[in-house]
RNA sequence: GGCGCCAUCGUCUAGUGGUUAGGACAGCGGGUUUUCAUCCCGCAAGCCGGAGUUCAAUUCUCCGUGGCGCUACCA
């Protein structure tokens, strides 16, 4: 039988990067065995809180960008089959089948009773879970109850004894005691279902062979294996990964850095480097001794067998490392259209650049590229390209726009690039560098650093004939002499 | 509290009943270089603890400890 796996996100918000990590693996199993890449919406629960229409797009977007879009989903497939809100009909079936069997049964208690006798149990330090009072309602008592239109949920009759046991692909096999199983809501009073059965009646729906979610999901597994055996539904294999951690081992949350996907997005990490990044985190390719692979490689090498156990913390360092060596592969011309929104942002370039703006930039971008891990930093590493200094670095004031030497090293450097053509060609600004140094019988180095002073306001940047040359003669001249005046003797 | 899972350098991990326990990020040192970065070379850093099995345990078993997850009419 083919392998059909899904990724089945909820649209509660923007995606969580341990989310995104999960639609990666289920679409590499795919991948890698052939198969069937679903993606299913499960927008059943609809409390204004948890219910963000929005994220939707983002959802479709995070995937897009991945480029791990799915065979399947209410993108281009029967939203009745993809979209949870459209399929209550079936889970009502279920539920009533269940109910039927007697393996399910209405509980009419309310919400306060609930909450009292939770709060109760823990009081008492014993475990909590719904005490089974409705499970032992005599036939009468429940007509009463649903005659008079008391409102009711659909609670599974797990067994009272024996237990629940499963094999997970990755942890081994799993074993639970029926009593202390709770007797989980199936159905909600509003007649919508929760997650256990829904995620159930689907997945059997769509033929669903693997499931390959969050380890988080592993204690309501039994649950689910019980209802697949109550509705006589054929078992898939359960696969469980390692949750991405803090560096604290703690959920991931905004005090790490950022967690939503389209955060990593928007500062610039490049899909490969996400998606290579995301991969080795609770997967490894086995023994061989890199960590770099394409989007081909890993399909190639990727097995269950590979997945870990324990949880992975999240590290952006290695993240941006990734996404720097990546960078440094992209094709200038690629990476130019890359790093435009940030000039667009910055300001450095309008909403609509014309093609000499993109060519300043095609000339800029490589400037600094082997130093951008990041897309987003590519503005503060080139914005003295698009301004004249608003003021030197006080540390490079003091040591190379100060004195005597720097006034004459300034000077010479204007004479010899005087001598230059307008365009300023890379080979022009070093010879006149040179030609400046000889000038003022000082080393090379001095006349470099006083020059990249003046004319960045930095004593760190790219090259210094590089720039002068995108600078051009004119511009540079310019500088140079309003450094001149700068310097404190 | 209960239930479940996990445990190799700071981090991601490879690996094994006998290994100098390997790689990568980060750190540190050096080289190349006009600065930074890139690149290259090197250093430092790890098998949670205790029993047991065994000629031999980081590896297998048990216990402990620690961490995490779940414990909703959320997913």
């Amino acid at each position: 039988m083919s392998v059909r796996v899904r990724y089945a996100p909820s649209p509660t918000g923007s995606p969580h990067i341990g989310n995104i990590r999960t639609a990666i693996f289920n679409w590499l199993f795919a991948r890698h065995e052939g198969g069937v890449f679903i993606a299913r919406l499960e927008d059943t629960d609809r409390s204004q809180e948890r219910y963000k229409p929005e994220s939707i797009a983002e959802i479709e977007a995070s995937l897009n960008f991945l480029g791990v879009t799915p065979d399947e989903w209410w993108v281009n497939g029967d939203p009745n089959l993809y979209v949870q809100s459209n399929r209550l009909p079936m889970y009502q079936a279920a539920a009533d089948k269940l109910i039927e069997s007697g393996n399910a049964y209405p509980c009419f208690c309310t919400t306060e009773r609930l909450t009292e006798m939770r709060a109760e149990q823990q009081a008492r330090g014993v475990p909590s879970g719904y005490d089974k009072r409705c499970r032992r309602l005599s036939v009468d008592d429940r007509q009463k109850h649903i005659a008079a239109g008391t409102p009711f949920t659909v609670r599974l009759a797990v067994p009272m004894e024996g237990k629940t046991t499963y094999r997970d692909e990755v942890y081994g096999e799993i074993t639970f005691e029926n009593k202390l199983i709770d007797d989980q809501v199936l159905l909600k009073s509003t007649g919508w279902p929760t997650y256990h059965l829904a995620v159930v009646v689907d997945d059997h729906d769509l033929g669903i062979t693997h499931v390959i979610r969050g380890e988080d999901w592993q204690p309501s597994t039994p649950k689910q294996v019980l209802l697949y055996q109550m509705l006589g539904y054929e078992m898939p294999k359960w696969i469980h990964c390692p949750l991405i951690v803090g560096i604290d081992k703690k959920k991931l949350s905004k005090r790490h850095g950022s967690t939503q996907f389209s955060q990593f997005i928007d500062e610039g990490y490049l899909p490969e480097a996400l998606f290579n990044y995301l991969v080795l985190c609770g997967w490894s390719a086995g023994e061989e001794n890199r960590e770099l692979f394409s989007k081909e490689e890993i399909v190639a090498r990727f097995t269950i067998e590979g997945i870990s156990k324990s949880a992975a913390v999240f590290d952006y360092d290695k993240l941006r490392w990734m996404n720097g060596d990546y960078i440094r592969a992209t094709p200038i011309e690629k990476l130019t259209t890359l790093c435009l929104p940030y000039f667009q942002s910055a300001g450095f370039v309008g909403a609509d650049p014309s093609s000499a703006e993109m060519e300043f930039l095609a000339k800029v971008v490589p400037l600094v590229s082997e130093r951008l891990k990041v897309l987003n930093e590519v503005a503060g590493f080139t914005d003295f390209f698009f301004h004249s200094p608003q003021e030197f670095e006080e540390k490079g004031r003091k040591k190379w726009l100060t004195g005597e030497d720097a006034q004459k090293r300034i000077q010479a450097a204007i004479d010899a690039i005087c001598t230059k053509s307008e365009e300023l060609t890379v080979e022009e600004a070093e010879a006149a560098t040179n030609e400046a140094a000889v000038a003022c019988e000082s080393e090379r180095g001095p006349v470099i650093h006083t020059l990249r002073t003046a004319v960045t306001g930095r004593t760190v940047g790219p090259g210094l004939f590089e720039t002068l040359n995108v600078l051009g003669k004119t511009n540079v001249i310019e500088r140079l002499k309003t450094a001149l005046k700068a310097v404190e003797l």
